[in-house]
DNA sequence: CCATTAATTATCG
DNA sequence: CGATAATTAATGG
């Protein structure tokens, strides 16, 4: 975690996710004043689950993780996301603790604002606050999603909804470069990658994929919606 | 249906 | 080259 910046400001960024494009121009030369720029590498956590909660993260470029973990080593990957996106842990309304740990999976650009700052913004701007609640309810919308996969899904349909998602919800695009490894997906899906690995390969194997390296292409996504659909 | 185990192969650093 | 990740197959709850 090196290379910090101050260069630009809150007010000239084309990187804001949608709740910072509806602060005012002094709101936002006053949370310019609590942020710091700054790029993660591939793999570094950004915030780990368990500790403080003392900001909010305000991605502007890449794709990172956040995952659930047990003091064992069961870890279940809640969400992914992509910049431009505002991460902010439940618990600072809550007991200021993170209750999930935020992971680059890509390089990934971001602001770290402090949450007292953030916080004032809510109280002072409605627009502000109510563009945040939305961003949580289309969030709290997929979790119901992703709770009845993980529960009433079985393999198939599992790997087909994590496949449709980095497609549809990540990368916009049938073909995209597989962000996660297999351990990775099985965390995703509450699978072993031993399955991931073996599904994959029948999804290639019935021409639903193409797999290149690292290169994913989903070439039938009806068949692949009807899988997610059927479980 | 799917995890576990184990053995083998591929890829990374 | 050694370590780590991915694949494949066999077994059993």
């Amino acid at each position: 975690m090196i290379n910090i910046h101050q260069n630009g400001n809150c007010l000239e960024c084309d990187k804001k996710c949608s709740a910072f494009k509806r602060l005012l121009s002094e709101e936002l030369n006053y949370i310019n004043q609590y942020r710091f720029h700054i790029t993660y590498k591939k793999g570094e956590v950004i915030f780990k689950q368990n500790t403080p909660a003392s900001n909010v993260i305000s991605i502007s470029r890449g794709v990172a993780k956040t995952t659930f973990e047990d003091k064992f080593n069961k870890n279940l990957i809640l969400s992914l996301i992509k910049g431009p996106s505002l991460v902010v842990g439940p618990g600072i309304y809550v007991d200021n603790i993170y209750h999930f740990t935020l992971t680059a999976l890509t390089e990934v650009h971001a602001c770290i604002i402090d949450v007292l700052a953030f916080k004032k913004l809510i109280r002072e701007n409605s627009d502000f606050a109510e563009q945040y609640i939305s961003e949580m309810s289309v969030r709290a919308i997929r979790n119901y999603q992703r709770t009845f996969c993980l529960t009433h899904k079985q393999m198939h349909g599992r790997v087909a909804d994590a496949l449709l998602n980095l497609s549809q919800n990540i990368f916009n695009a049938p073909e995209f470069e597989m962000p996660l490894t297999r351990q990775e997906l099985g965390e995703y899906t509450g699978l072993t990658k031993e399955s991931v690995s073996r599904i994959l390969t029948k999804f290639r194997d019935d021409q639903l994929i193409q797999m290149d390296g690292n290169i994913i292409e989903i070439l039938n996504m009806d068949k692949m919606i009807t899988i997610s659909e059927n479980g």
